[in-house]
RNA sequence: GCCCCCAUCGUCUAGUGGACUAGGAUACUGGCCUCUCACGCCAGAGACACGGGUUCGAAUCCCGUUGGGGGCGCCA
């Protein structure tokens, strides 16, 4: 059997959103789950809205996923020479006809159509005429007239049954030479020998007009899957409100990439009751057959739980790789990389996204912090001040390397004092993390040392005189 | 308007004619754990859109209705 082939074909006129990551994934998946090669391919022959920037922005989403491609990227804007030779070809056989209907004309047309409650088709004005190629001219194609039916067998849904007026002779080449989607795809696939289309079902109404250009070219067209779309959480069409937003700005927000794969997987794709995999187990375990047939909704709070998962459980180095970026605006040179995994530990569980991790650790790194104004407020009060002296003075025989003698000590110190445990540790909290909400205080009390925490509690004492 | 696709808890899903008193996840509620907040654990509430068939038996198969989504470009 031949090597398996797909490919992704964003168009760079936006951001990769979750939709279009979402088709990536699949057709990443699928390719590497058999042992196939995956193609990247931008379709830019939409000369007005395709930028490079989306280019880069796309790239680098895909690499930040891990959803590395074996081949290319291709430009469609680069492969011209390649449209016009077929479409010579289909030119020269008559399969292919000029046109030089305006597009104003048409759109007229379309519209009167439209309103009289008919399919908008062309109506082959320069179907006959034996027009020559010239400026200003179109390439259609030239739909048999004795096509009946157009069918096709789709991998997912089954056999899929058009009527003939479906397709009409719809344009091959612009007016400008250029290629329209329908045919740059065509012709693309065919020389790449891409195997497998696995889509958004919203193409499934573009299948046989491909497919009356594979039979027009002769060639057998590839495998394809309509995967359902990824809605909003509304059920409308994903847009900038929702999920529209590039892949990219979820990484701003402290996302983990494994996190949006895998939820990402999950949305139209199952595998008995299993909710978390990594890559690699995707690669494993993905199979079409197992992909739904309607469209998901994005829900935001799923992945962003999925995020809190992952950040759990991931390895503290693989966070901390993840984490740094958020870090920039703390002096992380002075600690060691050893320290940076060891303080993650803690607030690992705590938090949904690194934003927060960092925002929470940032005790931690800071020489001087910063005392909520509530916190303070309400524990650092006269009440707890000679058992603040009263630590600062034990400090020395505190076990700082022992988080469960440090806790005897404290539940020792506490009882002799006469004051609920409960009370002395948010009291230490809030003078050594600034906040009511911390990582386990005795852990805290350990990674902080005993300098950082005489200097602390000091501090804090100031404030209550 | 015409054509196509789809239909299990709010959401994502498991389920491929009997193992279904319909399972899991998330969100929600209550409890346990506890130095805070989380995590974790336990419990609860919550769905087969509707109507007809087929069958000894339908969430599962067929038809219709309804609902949702998509397409009908010299956009992709």
């Amino acid at each position: 059997m031949s090597e398996i082939v797909t490919r992704f074909p964003p168009s760079p006129t936006g951001h990769l959103h979750l939709g279009g990551a979402r088709t990536a994934l699949f057709n990443f998946l699928f390719a590497r789950h058999n042992r196939g090669k995956f193609i990247l391919r931008f379709e830019d022959t939409d000369k007005e809205r395709s930028k490079e920037e989306y280019v880069d922005s796309i790239i680098e989403a895909l690499n930040w996923l891990g959803l590395h491609w074996d081949e290319g990227p291709y430009f469609q804007s680069k492969r011209l020479e390649i449209y016009e030779e077929y479409a010579k070809r289909l030119y020269s056989e008559g399969k292919a006809y000029y046109c030089e209907c305006s597009k104003e004309e048409l759109e007229a047309k379309r519209k009167a159509q439209l309103e009289r409650g008919i399919k908008p088709h062309y109506d082959g004005t320069c179907r006959e005429k034996g027009l020559p190629p010239g400026s200003g001219r179109a390439l259609r194609i030239k739909i048999p007239e004795e096509i009946t039916e157009i069918v096709f067998e789709d991998l997912l849904r089954g056999k899929i049954v058009f009527p003939p007026d479906e397709v009409d002779d719809f344009i091959l080449l612009r007016s400008d030479g250029t290629p329209t989607y329908q045919f740059a795809v065509v012709i693309d696939d065919l020389t790449m020998g891409v195997t497998h289309v696995i889509r958004g079902d919203d193409h499934i109404s573009n299948t046989p007009k491909q497919l009356m250009i594979y039979q027009a070219l002769g060639a057998k067209p590839p495998q394809f899957a309509h995967i359902p779309m990824v809605l909003g959480p509304d059920g409308a069409r994903l847009s900038k409100r929702h999920g529209a937003r590039s892949i990219l700005e979820y990484r701003e927000e402290g996302y983990l990439p494994q996190a949006v794969l895998n939820y990402l997987a999950r949305l139209g794709w199952g595998y008995g009751d299993q909710e978390y995999f990594n890559l690699k187990e995707l690669i494993e375990k993905f199979d079409l057959s197992r992909v739904n047939l309607s469209p998901a909704r994005f829900d935001p709070e799923k992945m962003l739980a999925f995020n809190a998962y992952w950040i759990k459980t991931l390895d503290s180095s693989e966070i901390l790789k993840h984490l740094k970026p958020f870090l920039k605006s703390y002096p992380i040179e002075k600690y060691s990389e050893e320290y940076l995994k060891t303080i993650l530990e803690g607030v690992k569980p705590r938090v949904k996204t690194l934003k927060e991790m960092a925002e929470m650790i940032d005790f931690y790194l800071l020489e001087e912090i910063e005392l909520d104004e509530k916190a303070k407020e309400k524990y650092l009060t006269p009440k707890i001040k000679s058992l603040l002296e009263r630590l600062i003075i034990d400090l020395d025989s505190l076990s700082f390397d022992d988080e469960k003698k440090l806790e005897e000590e404290f539940r020792a110190l506490a009882e002799e004092s006469g004051v609920k445990l409960k009370d002395l540790a948010q009291a230490v909290r809030v003078a050594l993390t600034g906040k009511t909400i911390s990582p386990p205080l005795f852990e805290v009390i350990k990674n902080l040392g005993k300098e950082r925490v005489r200097i602390r509690l000091k501090k804090a004492l100031e404030f209550i005189n």
